[in-house]
RNA sequence: CGUGCAGGUUGUCUUAUCGCCCUGUUGGUAAACACCAGGGAGGAAAGUCCGGGCAACUUCAGGAAUCGUACCCCGAGAAUACCGGGGGGUCUGAUCGUAAUCAUCAGAUACAGAAAGUGCCACAGAAAUAAGUAGCCCCAACGUGUUGGGGUGAUAGUGAAAAGGCGGGGUAAGAGCCCACCGUGCCAGGGGUAACCCUCGGCAGCCAGGCAAACCUUACGAGUUGAAAGAUCAAAUAGGUCUCGCCCCUGUAACAACGGAUUACCCUGAUAAUUGUCGCAAGACAGGCGGGAUGGGUAGAUCGAUUGAUCCUUGGCGAUUAUGCCGGGGCAAGAUAAAUGGUAAGAAUCCUGACGGUAACCGGCAGGAUACAGAACCCGGCUUACAGACCUGCACAUUUU
Protein backbone atom coordinates (compact mmCIF):
# COMPACT_ATOMS: atom_id res chain seq x y z
CA UNK A 1 0.00 0.00 0.00
CA UNK A 2 1.45 3.40 -0.97
CA UNK A 3 2.19 6.23 1.66
CA UNK A 4 -0.36 8.48 0.09
CA UNK A 5 -3.26 6.12 -0.24
CA UNK A 6 -6.54 6.60 1.87
CA UNK A 7 -8.85 3.76 2.43
CA UNK A 8 -11.58 3.42 3.79
CA UNK A 9 -10.73 1.84 7.29
CA UNK A 10 -9.07 5.53 7.34
CA UNK A 11 -11.62 7.30 7.71
CA UNK A 12 -14.20 7.65 10.13
CA UNK A 13 -17.91 6.40 9.64
CA UNK A 14 -19.17 4.46 13.00
CA UNK A 15 -22.10 6.29 13.97
CA UNK A 16 -21.17 5.13 18.00
CA UNK A 17 -17.25 6.72 17.46
CA UNK A 18 -18.60 9.99 16.10
CA UNK A 19 -20.66 10.47 18.54
CA UNK A 20 -18.28 9.58 21.38
CA UNK A 21 -15.22 11.96 19.59
CA UNK A 22 -17.81 14.87 19.93
CA UNK A 23 -19.17 14.01 22.73
CA UNK A 24 -16.01 13.77 24.74
CA UNK A 25 -12.94 14.62 22.41
CA UNK A 26 -11.23 17.39 23.21
CA UNK A 27 -10.44 20.23 20.84
CA UNK A 28 -8.70 23.70 19.17
CA UNK A 29 -9.28 26.28 16.87
CA UNK A 30 -6.79 26.74 14.04
CA UNK A 31 -7.78 29.34 11.53
CA UNK A 32 -10.03 28.14 8.90
CA UNK A 33 -10.39 24.58 10.88
CA UNK A 34 -11.81 23.51 14.24
CA UNK A 35 -10.45 20.27 15.02
CA UNK A 36 -11.96 17.49 17.47
CA UNK A 37 -9.37 15.05 18.70
CA UNK A 38 -9.97 11.79 20.84
CA UNK A 39 -7.53 9.30 21.37
CA UNK A 40 -8.14 5.35 19.20
CA UNK A 41 -8.69 2.18 20.86
CA UNK A 42 -5.52 0.76 21.33
CA UNK A 43 -6.44 -2.37 18.69
CA UNK A 44 -6.53 0.50 16.03
CA UNK A 45 -3.90 -0.17 13.71
CA UNK A 46 -4.22 3.51 11.99
CA UNK A 47 -5.75 7.33 12.38
CA UNK A 48 -9.27 7.86 11.45
CA UNK A 49 -10.33 11.26 10.49
CA UNK A 50 -13.87 12.90 8.85
CA UNK A 51 -13.81 16.25 7.45
CA UNK A 52 -17.53 18.51 7.47
CA UNK A 53 -18.38 21.52 5.66
CA UNK A 54 -21.43 23.27 7.16
CA UNK A 55 -24.61 23.26 5.16
CA UNK A 56 -25.62 26.93 6.94
CA UNK A 57 -22.44 28.08 5.50
CA UNK A 58 -22.86 26.60 2.02
CA UNK A 59 -25.85 25.62 0.46
CA UNK A 60 -25.10 24.15 -2.64
CA UNK A 61 -24.10 20.68 -2.45
CA UNK A 62 -21.19 21.18 -5.45
CA UNK A 63 -19.79 23.67 -3.36
CA UNK A 64 -19.37 21.52 0.11
CA UNK A 65 -17.88 18.64 -2.26
CA UNK A 66 -15.12 20.68 -3.39
CA UNK A 67 -13.80 21.79 0.07
CA UNK A 68 -14.26 17.98 1.34
CA UNK A 69 -12.18 16.60 -1.67
CA UNK A 70 -10.00 19.76 -1.24
CA UNK A 71 -9.50 19.03 2.61
CA UNK A 72 -9.37 15.13 2.02
CA UNK A 73 -6.71 15.87 -0.42
CA UNK A 74 -4.55 17.52 1.49
CA UNK A 75 -4.61 15.30 4.61
CA UNK A 76 -3.87 12.13 2.33
CA UNK A 77 -0.97 13.78 1.16
CA UNK A 78 0.70 15.39 4.72
CA UNK A 79 -0.67 12.35 7.21
CA UNK A 80 2.81 10.99 6.76
CA UNK A 81 3.78 13.51 9.24
CA UNK A 82 1.58 12.34 12.19
CA UNK A 83 2.54 11.21 14.98
CA UNK A 84 3.18 7.31 15.26
CA UNK A 85 1.38 6.63 18.57
CA UNK A 86 -0.43 7.17 20.07
CA UNK A 87 -3.79 6.46 17.00
CA UNK A 88 -6.29 9.64 17.13
CA UNK A 89 -9.41 9.76 15.85
CA UNK A 90 -10.19 13.14 14.09
CA UNK A 91 -12.88 15.66 12.92
CA UNK A 92 -11.99 18.59 10.99
CA UNK A 93 -14.67 21.24 10.78
CA UNK A 94 -14.33 23.68 7.85
CA UNK A 95 -15.87 27.10 9.62
CA UNK A 96 -15.51 30.31 7.07
CA UNK A 97 -18.13 31.35 4.67
CA UNK A 98 -15.99 31.84 1.59
CA UNK A 99 -14.27 28.82 -0.38
CA UNK A 100 -9.91 28.64 0.00
CA UNK A 101 -7.81 27.29 -2.16
CA UNK A 102 -6.19 24.14 -2.25
CA UNK A 103 -2.79 25.61 -0.93
CA UNK A 104 -3.97 27.61 1.72
CA UNK A 105 -5.46 24.46 3.17
CA UNK A 106 -2.56 22.30 2.54
CA UNK A 107 -0.52 24.89 4.48
CA UNK A 108 -3.07 25.04 7.75
CA UNK A 109 -3.69 21.82 7.69
CA UNK A 110 0.23 21.64 8.20
CA UNK A 111 0.44 23.85 11.04
CA UNK A 112 -2.64 21.86 12.75
CA UNK A 113 -0.53 18.44 12.25
CA UNK A 114 1.87 20.10 14.33
CA UNK A 115 -0.57 21.36 17.12
CA UNK A 116 -1.77 17.18 17.06
CA UNK A 117 2.28 16.33 18.06
CA UNK A 118 2.13 18.46 20.95
CA UNK A 119 -1.29 16.83 21.76
CA UNK A 120 0.06 13.39 20.99
CA UNK A 121 2.94 14.06 23.75
CA UNK A 122 1.08 15.73 26.53
CA UNK A 123 -0.82 12.45 26.53
C1' C B 1 -23.53 42.86 -41.47
C1' G B 2 -24.56 44.63 -36.28
C1' U B 3 -27.64 44.97 -31.66
C1' G B 4 -31.72 43.18 -28.68
C1' C B 5 -35.64 39.59 -27.51
C1' A B 6 -37.88 34.60 -27.83
C1' G B 7 -37.47 29.28 -28.93
C1' G B 8 -34.41 24.92 -30.01
C1' U B 9 -29.59 21.99 -30.11
C1' U B 10 -25.01 21.50 -27.56
C1' G B 11 -22.99 21.62 -22.55
C1' U B 12 -14.54 22.26 -23.92
C1' C B 13 -10.28 18.93 -24.66
C1' U B 14 -5.17 16.70 -23.78
C1' U B 15 -0.90 15.13 -20.86
C1' A B 16 1.77 14.10 -16.24
C1' U B 17 1.37 12.65 -11.21
C1' C B 18 -0.98 11.11 -6.55
C1' G B 19 -5.74 9.09 -4.99
C1' C B 20 -11.27 7.19 -4.37
C1' C B 21 -15.82 3.69 -5.51
C1' C B 22 -17.71 -0.72 -8.19
C1' U B 23 -17.09 -5.30 -11.25
C1' G B 24 -14.00 -9.31 -13.08
C1' U B 25 -9.32 -12.57 -13.55
C1' U B 26 -5.06 -14.36 -10.84
C1' G B 27 -2.29 -15.07 -6.11
C1' G B 28 -3.90 -16.07 -1.00
C1' U B 29 -7.46 -21.83 3.22
C1' A B 30 -10.22 -17.39 3.85
C1' A B 31 -10.42 -12.35 5.14
C1' A B 32 -7.27 -8.28 4.80
C1' C B 33 -4.26 -7.16 0.84
C1' A B 34 -1.44 -7.15 -3.95
C1' C B 35 -1.11 -7.22 -9.50
C1' C B 36 -3.73 -6.63 -14.06
C1' A B 37 -8.20 -5.36 -17.04
C1' G B 38 -12.92 -2.71 -17.53
C1' G B 39 -16.57 1.00 -15.83
C1' G B 40 -17.60 5.58 -12.86
C1' A B 41 -22.81 12.47 -12.60
C1' G B 42 -26.82 15.92 -15.42
C1' G B 43 -29.73 18.60 -19.04
C1' A B 44 -31.43 20.13 -15.60
C1' A B 45 -28.63 15.00 -11.21
C1' A B 46 -31.82 21.04 -8.58
C1' G B 47 -36.98 22.63 -6.79
C1' U B 48 -40.07 18.53 -4.70
C1' C B 49 -45.14 21.09 -7.80
C1' C B 50 -48.17 16.76 -10.04
C1' G B 51 -48.82 11.37 -11.56
C1' G B 52 -47.37 6.27 -11.04
C1' G B 53 -44.41 1.71 -9.75
C1' C B 54 -42.81 -0.52 -5.07
C1' A B 55 -43.56 -1.20 0.39
C1' A B 56 -46.03 -1.05 5.16
C1' C B 57 -50.53 -0.13 7.66
C1' U B 58 -55.78 -0.15 7.03
C1' U B 59 -59.42 -2.85 4.26
C1' C B 60 -67.64 -5.64 4.10
C1' A B 61 -70.29 -2.08 1.42
C1' G B 62 -72.52 2.63 0.88
C1' G B 63 -73.23 7.77 2.14
C1' A B 64 -71.65 12.57 3.92
C1' A B 65 -67.69 15.91 4.39
C1' U B 66 -63.00 17.53 2.33
C1' C B 67 -59.61 18.05 -1.77
C1' G B 68 -58.82 17.96 -6.99
C1' U B 69 -60.16 18.04 -12.39
C1' A B 70 -63.48 20.60 -16.39
C1' C B 71 -64.47 22.42 -25.13
C1' C B 72 -64.01 17.93 -28.85
C1' C B 73 -61.43 13.99 -31.62
C1' C B 74 -56.89 11.48 -32.49
C1' G B 75 -51.68 9.86 -31.08
C1' A B 76 -48.61 8.36 -27.12
C1' G B 77 -49.26 6.43 -22.20
C1' A B 78 -50.51 2.09 -16.70
C1' A B 79 -53.36 6.77 -16.29
C1' U B 80 -59.71 11.09 -16.51
C1' A B 81 -52.21 13.21 -15.00
C1' C B 82 -48.91 15.41 -18.43
C1' C B 83 -47.21 15.92 -23.46
C1' G B 84 -47.92 16.12 -28.88
C1' G B 85 -51.12 16.60 -33.61
C1' G B 86 -55.69 18.26 -35.68
C1' G B 87 -60.38 20.73 -34.94
C1' G B 88 -64.50 23.90 -32.60
C1' G B 89 -66.12 28.26 -29.59
C1' U B 90 -64.74 33.12 -27.56
C1' C B 91 -61.47 37.38 -27.53
C1' U B 92 -57.45 40.50 -29.70
C1' G B 93 -54.49 42.35 -33.76
C1' A B 94 -53.21 42.78 -39.01
C1' U B 95 -54.56 42.59 -44.42
C1' C B 96 -58.16 43.25 -48.64
C1' G B 97 -62.32 45.98 -48.80
C1' U B 98 -66.99 47.80 -46.75
C1' A B 99 -72.38 51.37 -44.35
C1' A B 100 -71.33 47.07 -41.38
C1' U B 101 -70.49 42.01 -41.24
C1' C B 102 -68.04 38.26 -43.92
C1' A B 103 -63.15 36.32 -45.73
C1' U B 104 -57.72 35.38 -45.06
C1' C B 105 -53.49 35.39 -41.77
C1' A B 106 -51.35 35.66 -36.82
C1' G B 107 -51.77 35.44 -31.52
C1' A B 108 -54.24 34.43 -26.72
C1' U B 109 -57.56 31.16 -24.12
C1' A B 110 -58.49 28.10 -16.20
C1' C B 111 -63.15 27.11 -22.42
C1' A B 112 -68.97 22.93 -17.56
C1' G B 113 -73.32 25.87 -15.46
C1' A B 114 -75.02 33.14 -14.41
C1' A B 115 -82.52 30.64 -17.58
C1' A B 116 -81.66 26.25 -9.76
C1' G B 117 -80.65 29.49 -5.62
C1' U B 118 -77.74 33.08 -2.40
C1' G B 119 -74.26 37.05 -2.50
C1' C B 120 -71.24 41.29 -4.50
C1' C B 121 -70.73 45.38 -8.23
C1' A B 122 -66.88 51.95 -6.89
C1' C B 123 -68.43 56.85 -8.88
C1' A B 124 -72.44 59.16 -11.28
C1' G B 125 -77.69 58.86 -11.48
C1' A B 126 -84.56 59.77 -9.52
C1' A B 127 -83.81 54.58 -10.08
C1' A B 128 -78.71 49.11 -10.64
C1' U B 129 -82.19 44.13 -10.78
C1' A B 130 -85.24 48.11 -9.93
C1' A B 131 -87.51 52.81 -11.67
C1' G B 132 -91.21 58.68 -13.19
C1' U B 133 -85.73 63.39 -12.16
C1' A B 134 -86.63 66.59 -16.26
C1' G B 135 -89.81 66.34 -20.32
C1' C B 136 -94.35 64.67 -23.14
C1' C B 137 -99.81 63.47 -22.99
C1' C B 138 -104.82 63.14 -20.70
C1' C B 139 -108.41 64.41 -16.76
C1' A B 140 -110.18 67.59 -12.62
C1' A B 141 -110.11 72.19 -9.83
C1' C B 142 -109.68 77.19 -9.75
C1' G B 143 -106.59 82.29 -8.70
C1' U B 144 -105.27 80.71 -16.56
C1' G B 145 -100.41 78.86 -14.91
C1' U B 146 -100.35 76.59 -10.90
C1' U B 147 -102.06 72.44 -7.83
C1' G B 148 -103.90 67.39 -7.55
C1' G B 149 -104.81 62.54 -9.97
C1' G B 150 -103.45 59.30 -13.94
C1' G B 151 -100.76 57.55 -18.45
C1' U B 152 -95.92 57.09 -20.79
C1' G B 153 -89.42 53.72 -20.80
C1' A B 154 -90.45 57.18 -27.34
C1' U B 155 -87.00 62.01 -25.83
C1' A B 156 -83.04 64.33 -22.36
C1' G B 157 -79.45 63.61 -18.56
C1' U B 158 -76.00 59.84 -15.61
C1' G B 159 -73.26 55.45 -16.20
C1' A B 160 -69.22 49.99 -18.03
C1' A B 161 -74.45 48.59 -18.09
C1' A B 162 -81.25 51.85 -18.19
C1' A B 163 -86.40 46.69 -20.58
C1' G B 164 -83.02 43.67 -28.13
C1' G B 165 -82.01 47.09 -32.83
C1' C B 166 -83.99 49.78 -36.96
C1' G B 167 -88.12 51.23 -40.04
C1' G B 168 -93.40 51.43 -40.63
C1' G B 169 -98.32 51.10 -38.64
C1' G B 170 -100.74 52.69 -34.34
C1' U B 171 -101.88 56.25 -30.21
C1' A B 172 -104.08 61.56 -26.22
C1' A B 173 -98.78 60.72 -25.79
C1' G B 174 -96.41 56.22 -26.10
C1' A B 175 -95.05 51.12 -25.77
C1' G B 176 -93.42 43.96 -29.51
C1' C B 177 -99.35 46.99 -28.75
C1' C B 178 -99.16 45.11 -34.24
C1' C B 179 -96.06 44.08 -38.83
C1' A B 180 -91.39 43.35 -42.06
C1' C B 181 -86.09 42.62 -41.59
C1' C B 182 -82.01 41.62 -38.28
C1' G B 183 -80.64 39.63 -33.34
C1' U B 184 -81.93 36.07 -29.14
C1' G B 185 -84.06 31.44 -27.02
C1' C B 186 -86.61 26.75 -27.87
C1' C B 187 -88.16 23.01 -31.39
C1' A B 188 -87.61 20.66 -36.17
C1' G B 189 -84.59 19.33 -40.42
C1' G B 190 -79.61 18.85 -42.44
C1' G B 191 -73.97 18.33 -41.93
C1' G B 192 -70.01 16.49 -38.64
C1' U B 193 -67.00 10.56 -34.97
C1' A B 194 -67.55 14.84 -31.67
C1' A B 195 -67.01 19.85 -29.77
C1' C B 196 -70.03 22.48 -32.90
C1' C B 197 -72.03 24.50 -37.46
C1' C B 198 -75.97 25.60 -41.25
C1' U B 199 -81.41 26.66 -42.59
C1' C B 200 -85.84 32.46 -47.17
C1' G B 201 -88.40 25.77 -41.69
C1' G B 202 -91.77 26.46 -37.30
C1' C B 203 -92.86 28.58 -32.45
C1' A B 204 -91.97 32.44 -28.60
C1' G B 205 -92.79 39.04 -28.09
C1' C B 206 -87.91 38.89 -25.69
C1' C B 207 -87.41 35.97 -20.53
C1' A B 208 -83.38 42.29 -19.04
C1' G B 209 -75.20 43.33 -17.62
C1' G B 210 -70.73 41.22 -15.11
C1' C B 211 -68.31 38.04 -11.30
C1' A B 212 -68.40 30.78 -10.37
C1' A B 213 -59.73 32.12 -9.60
C1' A B 214 -67.45 34.34 -4.43
C1' C B 215 -70.63 30.58 -2.10
C1' C B 216 -72.85 27.06 -4.92
C1' U B 217 -74.79 23.29 -8.74
C1' U B 218 -73.50 19.26 -12.27
C1' A B 219 -70.17 15.32 -13.92
C1' C B 220 -65.80 12.54 -12.95
C1' G B 221 -61.65 11.17 -9.67
C1' A B 222 -59.04 10.54 -4.76
C1' G B 223 -57.68 5.31 1.76
C1' U B 224 -53.04 6.95 4.87
C1' U B 225 -47.81 7.10 5.17
C1' G B 226 -42.91 7.19 2.41
C1' A B 227 -36.80 3.81 0.79
C1' A B 228 -35.09 7.23 7.40
C1' A B 229 -40.64 2.38 3.50
C1' G B 230 -39.82 -2.54 4.40
C1' A B 231 -37.34 -7.70 4.72
C1' U B 232 -33.39 -10.85 6.67
C1' C B 233 -29.05 -12.16 9.98
C1' A B 234 -24.86 -16.75 13.69
C1' A B 235 -23.42 -17.82 18.69
C1' A B 236 -23.52 -16.67 23.91
C1' U B 237 -25.37 -14.43 28.64
C1' A B 238 -29.32 -12.48 31.84
C1' G B 239 -34.43 -12.24 32.22
C1' G B 240 -39.40 -13.60 30.21
C1' U B 241 -42.90 -17.27 28.00
C1' C B 242 -44.25 -22.36 26.86
C1' U B 243 -43.33 -27.49 27.91
C1' C B 244 -41.41 -32.16 30.29
C1' G B 245 -39.36 -34.59 34.60
C1' C B 246 -37.98 -34.80 39.73
C1' C B 247 -38.47 -33.01 44.95
C1' C B 248 -42.28 -33.17 48.78
C1' C B 249 -37.53 -30.67 52.67
C1' U B 250 -41.37 -25.80 52.79
C1' G B 251 -46.25 -23.32 52.76
C1' U B 252 -51.85 -23.71 51.81
C1' A B 253 -53.09 -19.78 48.42
C1' A B 254 -57.85 -17.98 46.28
C1' C B 255 -63.12 -17.92 46.85
C1' A B 256 -67.52 -18.61 49.94
C1' A B 257 -69.99 -19.27 54.62
C1' C B 258 -70.13 -19.16 59.98
C1' G B 259 -68.36 -17.78 64.89
C1' G B 260 -65.27 -14.70 68.28
C1' A B 261 -62.47 -10.13 69.67
C1' U B 262 -62.17 -4.69 69.05
C1' U B 263 -65.91 -0.63 68.23
C1' A B 264 -72.01 3.16 69.83
C1' C B 265 -72.93 1.40 64.58
C1' C B 266 -71.41 0.74 59.41
C1' C B 267 -67.33 0.20 56.08
C1' U B 268 -62.40 -1.34 56.06
C1' G B 269 -58.20 -3.77 58.09
C1' A B 270 -55.66 -7.26 61.41
C1' U B 271 -55.29 -11.86 64.33
C1' A B 272 -56.77 -16.86 65.59
C1' A B 273 -59.63 -21.11 64.67
C1' U B 274 -63.18 -24.26 61.87
C1' U B 275 -65.74 -26.16 57.54
C1' G B 276 -66.56 -26.69 52.33
C1' U B 277 -65.10 -26.78 46.86
C1' C B 278 -63.65 -34.67 45.29
C1' G B 279 -62.55 -36.74 49.44
C1' C B 280 -59.17 -42.72 51.76
C1' A B 281 -55.15 -41.51 48.94
C1' A B 282 -53.52 -39.29 44.74
C1' G B 283 -54.25 -35.16 42.13
C1' A B 284 -54.57 -29.16 42.15
C1' C B 285 -51.90 -24.23 43.25
C1' A B 286 -47.36 -21.80 44.88
C1' G B 287 -41.96 -22.75 45.56
C1' G B 288 -37.03 -25.22 44.35
C1' C B 289 -33.75 -28.11 40.87
C1' G B 290 -32.71 -30.07 35.94
C1' G B 291 -33.70 -30.82 30.44
C1' G B 292 -35.96 -28.99 25.79
C1' A B 293 -38.30 -25.17 22.72
C1' U B 294 -39.21 -20.15 21.71
C1' G B 295 -36.82 -15.62 21.87
C1' G B 296 -37.77 -8.82 21.83
C1' G B 297 -34.74 -4.32 21.39
C1' U B 298 -29.96 -1.42 20.26
C1' A B 299 -25.52 -1.25 17.26
C1' G B 300 -23.54 -3.46 12.81
C1' A B 301 -24.09 -6.18 8.18
C1' U B 302 -26.90 -8.01 3.83
C1' C B 303 -31.13 -7.44 0.65
C1' G B 304 -34.44 -3.57 -1.12
C1' A B 305 -30.75 -1.22 -5.21
C1' U B 306 -29.95 -0.46 -10.40
C1' U B 307 -32.27 -4.81 -17.27
C1' G B 308 -36.35 -0.43 -18.23
C1' A B 309 -44.27 0.18 -17.40
C1' U B 310 -39.00 -0.96 -24.60
C1' C B 311 -33.48 1.98 -21.55
C1' C B 312 -29.64 3.15 -25.45
C1' U B 313 -28.12 2.54 -30.50
C1' U B 314 -28.87 1.16 -35.60
C1' G B 315 -31.47 -0.52 -40.40
C1' G B 316 -36.09 -1.10 -43.11
C1' C B 317 -41.44 -0.19 -43.98
C1' G B 318 -45.95 2.79 -43.06
C1' A B 319 -49.03 7.51 -41.53
C1' U B 320 -51.16 14.52 -43.86
C1' U B 321 -49.20 14.94 -38.77
C1' A B 322 -48.40 13.67 -33.56
C1' U B 323 -46.11 8.79 -34.26
C1' G B 324 -46.49 3.37 -35.21
C1' C B 325 -44.71 -1.67 -36.78
C1' C B 326 -40.68 -5.25 -37.79
C1' G B 327 -35.55 -6.62 -37.28
C1' G B 328 -29.95 -6.29 -35.70
C1' G B 329 -26.57 -4.90 -31.71
C1' G B 330 -25.67 -3.32 -26.51
C1' C B 331 -25.93 -3.21 -20.74
C1' A B 332 -23.26 1.99 -19.84
C1' A B 333 -22.53 5.03 -11.91
C1' G B 334 -24.36 2.42 -7.69
C1' A B 335 -21.97 5.59 -3.12
C1' U B 336 -24.21 5.09 2.23
C1' A B 337 -20.61 10.45 7.76
C1' A B 338 -21.96 9.19 1.30
C1' A B 339 -16.93 7.47 -4.46
C1' U B 340 -16.96 9.60 -9.54
C1' G B 341 -11.43 13.69 -7.49
C1' G B 342 -6.87 17.07 -6.13
C1' U B 343 -2.54 19.46 -8.13
C1' A B 344 0.59 21.10 -12.24
C1' A B 345 1.30 22.19 -17.45
C1' G B 346 -0.74 22.94 -22.22
C1' A B 347 -4.54 23.39 -26.12
C1' A B 348 -9.36 25.30 -27.82
C1' U B 349 -13.20 29.19 -27.75
C1' C B 350 -14.57 34.11 -26.26
C1' C B 351 -13.55 39.14 -24.21
C1' U B 352 -10.25 43.42 -23.17
C1' G B 353 -5.75 46.29 -24.08
C1' A B 354 -1.84 48.48 -26.73
C1' C B 355 1.34 47.23 -31.15
C1' G B 356 2.73 45.92 -36.55
C1' G B 357 0.98 45.67 -41.61
C1' U B 358 -3.83 47.31 -43.76
C1' A B 359 -9.24 48.13 -48.42
C1' A B 360 -12.20 44.49 -45.55
C1' C B 361 -9.03 42.17 -42.10
C1' C B 362 -4.79 39.41 -40.46
C1' G B 363 -0.67 38.45 -37.09
C1' G B 364 1.83 37.56 -32.69
C1' C B 365 2.14 39.67 -27.33
C1' A B 366 -0.07 40.65 -22.32
C1' G B 367 -4.22 40.04 -19.02
C1' G B 368 -8.96 37.85 -17.98
C1' A B 369 -13.15 34.42 -18.58
C1' U B 370 -15.00 29.01 -19.67
C1' A B 371 -21.78 28.83 -16.97
C1' C B 372 -25.81 26.61 -13.99
C1' A B 373 -24.86 22.94 -11.03
C1' G B 374 -23.34 16.87 -7.81
C1' A B 375 -26.92 10.91 -8.60
C1' A B 376 -29.07 9.05 -3.00
C1' C B 377 -35.16 3.50 -4.58
C1' C B 378 -36.88 3.83 -9.81
C1' C B 379 -39.84 5.96 -13.91
C1' G B 380 -43.15 9.87 -16.69
C1' G B 381 -44.24 15.15 -16.65
C1' C B 382 -43.92 20.36 -14.90
C1' U B 383 -41.06 24.53 -12.99
C1' U B 384 -36.67 27.20 -12.13
C1' A B 385 -30.97 28.16 -13.12
C1' C B 386 -27.37 28.47 -17.18
C1' A B 387 -20.80 31.01 -19.86
C1' G B 388 -19.82 30.24 -24.80
C1' A B 389 -20.96 28.13 -29.70
C1' C B 390 -24.54 26.81 -33.61
C1' C B 391 -29.65 27.02 -35.85
C1' U B 392 -34.64 29.37 -36.48
C1' G B 393 -38.09 33.50 -35.95
C1' C B 394 -39.25 38.65 -34.77
C1' A B 395 -37.95 43.92 -33.88
C1' C B 396 -34.58 48.06 -34.64
C1' A B 397 -30.41 50.49 -37.07
C1' U B 398 -26.71 51.04 -41.04
C1' U B 399 -24.76 50.16 -45.98
C1' U B 400 -25.48 48.62 -51.10
C1' U B 401 -28.80 47.65 -55.26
Amino acid sequence: MGEFSFPKSERLSKRNSIQELFNRGSSFYLYPFKVLILKNDEFANCHQVLFSVSKRNFKKAVDRNLIKRRMREAYRLNKVQLPESPKLQMAYIYTPKEILDFHTIQEKLKESIKRLHQYAEKS
